[in-house]
DNA sequence: CTGAAAGCGCTAACAT
DNA sequence: ATGTTAGCGCTTTCAG
């Protein structure tokens, strides 16, 4: 348990007093050109790093940022946070990741928890800030909390007047639409899962509505099943409600490339072909598309720019440069095997 | 920016010193139990929470256990992850995930990182500490950073006399063994990725060799098929090789899920059928075995008691509590749809 | 340009 | 049982 070298044992070693060792650690004053060079050459030395701590203590600055997310688990979480840790490095800060699993309990705690770790910015991710009605306590407390922290959402949190970050869901719907209307073979397409409650999911919910008319396709209650859970069961149980009745939709719409999976499987389970029977859409563009058979077409985000997007803001917020409120990622399509070639 | 409430500040609320405060939140102390329920009740009206960079600066105790995995995507790890969470969290610790992507500068920059972020413990999961040989300069700098910080890496860092958990890898071959050949039609076994040079895979292929001898099958070289990716390209890659020849085997031994899917992916664009024609068998038993199709027969841990351990283990040392130097995570099988059933 | 000194918020002796 | 005080390692006035 060697003893940690700490500034004064640098100055002392410098032959320097402690405030100008401070001084080229930081940048932040003029140091004599030669004094600068001895000093960072014991720095190197003893490769000496300042106590985070200490430092942060004063400045009530941690280098953390933390994130919040519902379960990195998911892929499209686990890629998101890959590529915000990547610009969070580039920055000099590190990640503390938090899971909530959607439960309301754990969102407040883990909240105390970031703050009282003292991390210079929170990052929300799905959960509670993708709920359309806002749990209005938890709107309160994430008010309170970001006018000492800045907090980013991914997704809206009404209520609050947080940064966010969305994905254009209109133009995802869009560009589901557009690519199956192209087929003249589809005309009966379902939506299966995801819950109206969840901000996205209405979104899609809706415009989908919109679009069909717009395309004069016919809207099939019973081909539209929402269901609260987002696992590959919820898209299961989805798709088995869809195939309960005599005739079966020529395309269905995921909400996830999790509950695709689901589908898939309750597809198949009813001898049914994909795509040769049923074009499966999905959005989310994870790594899942690829893995599953027939591998997924869906629509999805750049994670690179999407992380990007999250930290760069974030950092903004930490130095207080304006940022806008909001922030749309912009979706593409990305064609696979799951859906019927025209 | 409001002013954060201080220990001075709820001191002088309750008409008590700040040491009486300070005991009252560390419990080191015994205080007058009146004097402990105002003090408490002014604490629980301002919400307070005690600066832990402070107390850390103190005890070089920042409330928090560094993760360091190769891959959060990769499920086995995310699992991990939020089962380590869940127990961390019971414990008053938080984590700070870090991925190295298995690259070796990454390891090194980030190891630095969390030491720097004085994390009162260091988990290294997969990458270099998986590694048949390990870097030298990797195990001398961990050896270095175990003398102050505990180190526990999930498989083994030869170099460092760090506590490790470990998968008992023999088990998990005899438990995949002992299946496959419970099935007479089963002669030929193939195993498809995975390198020797990561020490858990060269130990499922020694004990894979030494069970088809103690089973009275035959080796085939060229069912042996080694991929330096564990994903789904090494699994599609390793597989397409293996079907090159003119026969092909009975059954496949998968190194994780995800190169499962490219197994199976290969597999299928050979126009055989699962587990008909060939039987897949894996290791993981993450919830992507579950979401395949089909859905995998796979070995692997608890996570959940996977997890609990990996953090009990951080705990003890971190209170320098007496530990095994090395524990052993026994494996169990879950049968699914990708075998044939006798 | 540089050193001395104050202090960030808290804990842990040290006195009472 | 409780208050006073000395730091933890660092940054940042404030004098020079």
């Amino acid at each position: 348990m060697s003893k940690n070298v700490t500034i004064v044992d640098i100055a002392k070693e410098a032959g320097v007093s402690i405030s100008t060792v401070s001084r080229v650690l930081t940048g932040n004053a003029r140091v004599n050109k030669e004094k600068e060079i001895e000093v960072k050459r014991v720095i190197k030395k003893y490769n000496f790093k300042p106590n985070i701590l200490a430092r942060g203590l004063i400045n009530s600055h941690s280098n953390l940022i933390g994130i919040l997310t519902a379960d990195i688990r998911n892929p499209f979480y686990s890629t998101l946070f890959v590529n915000c840790e990547q610009s969070a490095l580039e920055a000099g800060y590190s990640l503390m990741l938090c899971n909530s699993f959607s439960d309301r309990l754990n969102e407040f705690t883990l909240i105390d928890k970031l703050v009282q770790q003292k991390v210079d910015a929170i990052i929300l991710i799905g959960g509670a800030c993708d709920e359309l009605k806002t749990d209005s306590e938890f709107a309160q407390k994430i008010t309170r909390i970001s006018q000492s922290i800045p907090v980013v959402t991914v997704g809206h949190l009404s209520g609050t007047n947080c940064t966010s970050i969305l994905i254009n869901m209109e133009k995802v719907m869009n560009l589901v639409m557009d690519f199956l209307t192209k087929n003249s073979h589809i005309k009966k397409i379902a939506f299966a899962g995801g819950s109206s409650t969840v901000a996205s999911t209405n979104t899609m919910r809706t415009v989908f509505k919109k679009l069909l008319k717009k395309h004069h396709l016919e809207y099939f209650p019973e081909f539209d099943i929402q269901n609260e859970r987002y696992d590959e069961d919820g898209g299961y149980e989805s798709m088995n409600e869809i195939l309960k009745k005599d005739s079966h939709p020529d395309a269905v719409i995921a909400v996830n490339d999790i509950s695709a999976a689901g589908i898939i499987r309750s597809i198949h389970e009813h001898n049914l072909r994909i795509p040769q029977d049923i074009s499966v859409i999905s959005f989310g563009n994870t790594y899942l598309s690829s893995l599953l058979n027939p591998s997924l077409t869906t629509v999805g985000c750049n994670f690179r720019t999407f992380g990007g997007e999250i930290i760069k803001t974030a950092l903004s917020l930490i130095k207080k440069e304006p940022v806008q409120k909001e922030i749309l990622i912009e979706p593409s399509l990305t064609i696979r095997n799951s859906c019927i070639a025209e």
